[in-house]
DNA sequence: ACAATCCCGACTTCTTCGGGCGAGATTTTA
DNA sequence: TAAAATCTCGCCCGAAGAAGTCGGGATTGT
């Protein structure tokens, strides 16, 4: 039931281009990303690139190059890009909407197993689903500017 | 994001044990939970050996042995059973209650993709901790009575 | 031209997963 | 008491995946 390094590095990025995002086409190189997230950068490279052939950043080349969100912020859900570098997001393969394999148990369609493992993809979905990158971002700010206790309380 | 066959099949299993459970100390054979869910008999012994450490499932040695629950079905929750040959339900294991591990970001409780996380652990916690052995065996049950295509709607 | 940056694929190293195997301990039954 | 069925325990194994690392190439601004 877990995410990757490569997932959560994933996001990080995401947050900090998030951050940085502007209408106009400036980028943020990767060593930037690298040194605030403390991502290895040869990884970090990989991952980008990964995101770059699902659409969800876009890069310049050269001397002035770097990455940006390939959409605006609020067009990013977290589902979509788990999805992309992780996978199903559901617990077994046979209750997964686009990654779907069928099992080996004898009778999938009354299978007890899949009826609750379906509820927890639908409860995890629902979640990722709902939260965009420009969601993320605020919270991001919004726990930035309380006082360093106090955060717990509300997560 | 994803339960491993391990696991899977250890539900497998407990939905068999759970289906035969009566009172008195009948156990089923390990060859028969490995015939009725095909999984690998071998594998399956490690699996039970494993839940029986867990205080799951409890064993009967000798000719006339098997498996049978170490509890009613009623008082064992998938969370504990996926917890146990799984580990943490949480994504990323800084905001796991019992399998807490410090990330690597910089300020933990500031940390917004923490913040969604949790709210995706909480969600599926909330699905297998609800969800008993008993309540899996009676859906199955339910399941089984119901036409072949009808199953599909109610999932 | 040159330096900074992204691009891409191959390679490595380590761990985990999904099993298999053999030998031993325990219990029932003939 | 011997045999047969069953669980017990630990070691081994091959394949796959995770987490990086590396070298060199392609672009671009200055």
């Amino acid at each position: 039931m877990k995410l990757s390094t490569r997932g959560e590095y994933a996001l990080r990025a995401l947050l900090v281009l998030g951050r940085d995002y502007q209408e106009d086409d400036s980028v943020v190189r990767i060593q930037e990303i690298s040194d605030q997230q403390n991502i290895p950068k040869r990884f970090l490279e990989q991952i980008l690139n990964d995101l770059k052939s699902a659409r969800v950043v876009e890069s310049k080349r050269g001397v002035a190059g770097g990455y940006r969100l390939a959409r605006p912020p609020e067009k990013i859900t977290l589902a979509e890009v788990i999805r992309h570098v992780e996978g199903a997001l559901a617990p077994v393969s046979c209750v997964s909407e686009r990654f779907y394999e069928k099992c080996s148990c004898p009778d999938e369609a009354r299978c007890a197993i899949r009826s609750v493992m379906k509820e927890a993809r639908d409860a995890v979905v629902k979640v990722v689903e709902q939260v965009t990158v420009a969601e993320m971002c605020a919270r991001a700010r919004k726990l930035e500017q309380e006082p360093v206790g106090a955060a717990d309380f509300m997560i």
